[in-house]
DNA sequence: TGACAATGTTACCGATCGGTACGTACCCTG
DNA sequence: CAGGGTACGTACCGATCGGTAACATTGTCA
């Protein structure tokens, strides 16, 4: 193989990247921040400074793009997820914590939009519609691996502690929009201490 | 006065209601179910046999009708949160538990849809709109009532109780739609119970 | 009977919705 | 330079959106 095709230009870098991509980044900003049903594709391909065809070139549908959106979330969501854990080696309760502190300062501040697979679900209620299928897909996995690290700190109850937790989490996504600033997810890290301490 | 008008007929009965009264309950019934975005006036009117004009002369526009919605939905949720603690005078913690006691069944059953008010700010995240606001209204006028409730315990921190609680209440809110029958919402008593006990 | 309020009927508005048929500029390869 | 694919834009589609104008019909009360 003498030298291989070589992607056009700097395959990552800033310029006029393809089309698709700004379609991805526009929409995930846009369906974010509004919300899917609020944001129509005109304006997603205006803001992305693309065109119509070139989004229905690269996804199948409205409701496809909006699925890919909850995907690519779902994937940077367990990035965030798990991240802090790696100050915490072999300590499920503290790996936990600390991003549940995390949230706990970016829900209770200003401006907070909560999760967009959380979001979805409400939006899109119909269990057929593929937007819901990825969000309530994420959310499973994410109860799976709180049933993890429940078992990993020894919990009496493990799945029923992890359940108390998937509330508070949940309730620290919806309440950070209703509340904004000062909202209740700044009670977050003392709630889900205590819970965790008497679930031992 | 020797005698005032008195309505029409029977105020509340069968038959052909006013159409204002059969637009706000199929109004009710599909915002819930469906979310008001989803809904066009077209629907409603549809479903409630009547037609646009009479829509448009009892309310202003469809935002003003969903706000109307979640005005009547505010009344209802507080009087069901209320109710149960009918059986336990003077005894705020067996109070809220036992409207908590409720909450953990129906949102851990099939179909569960959570609550309007909750999901119509994630509906539209935008400040101005009618339906936020009265959303958002409702929610802090829940929030005080917590705190209440967790002042009348003794609570060592009233104000962190009571936002520990709140975050456990709207998670199973959205939980519900999430997981549906055998969701987290499940061990919302016995996390509750946890919760206030740590925190006396 | 006659007046009034409430509702229905029909037809329409401009804007926006999601989606597409078709033409064109470009770049790599031969 | 020819050819062909890739990537994109122009212009348009029918359907539905929220909302309205003008007028006919009904039922109730005085």
């Amino acid at each position: 193989m003498s030298k291989r095709p070589e992607p056009p230009i700097a395959p990552s870098a800033e310029a006029p990247r393809r089309a698709a991509d700004r379609i991805r980044d526009t929409a995930a900003e846009l369906f974010y921040r509004e919300g899917i049903r609020a944001i129509g594709v005109e304006e997603i391909v205006n803001r992305a400074g693309v065109t119509k065809p070139s989004l229905y070139r690269a996804f199948e549908s409205k409701d496809e793009l909006a699925a890919d959106y909850l995907r690519d979330y779902d994937r940077r969501f367990f990035l965030s997820f798990e991240a802090p854990a790696a100050d915490h080696p072999g300590d499920p309760k503290g790996q936990l914590l600390a991003y549940l502190e995390i949230l706990s300062v970016r829900a209770s501040s200003d401006g907070y939009r909560g999760c967009g697979l959380t979001n979805a679900v409400i939006e899109y209620p119909d269990r057929d519609h593929p937007a819901h299928q990825v969000a309530v897909d994420s959310k499973r996995a994410l109860r799976e691996r709180l049933r993890e690290m429940c078992r990993g700190m020894g919990a009496r109850d493990p799945d029923e502690l992890a359940d108390g937790l998937l509330l508070l989490l949940e309730g620290s996504y919806v309440s950070g929009q209703t509340f904004g600033e000062g909202g209740p997810a700044r009670a977050l890290g003392a709630a889900a201490r205590r819970l965790i301490d008497a679930s031992l």
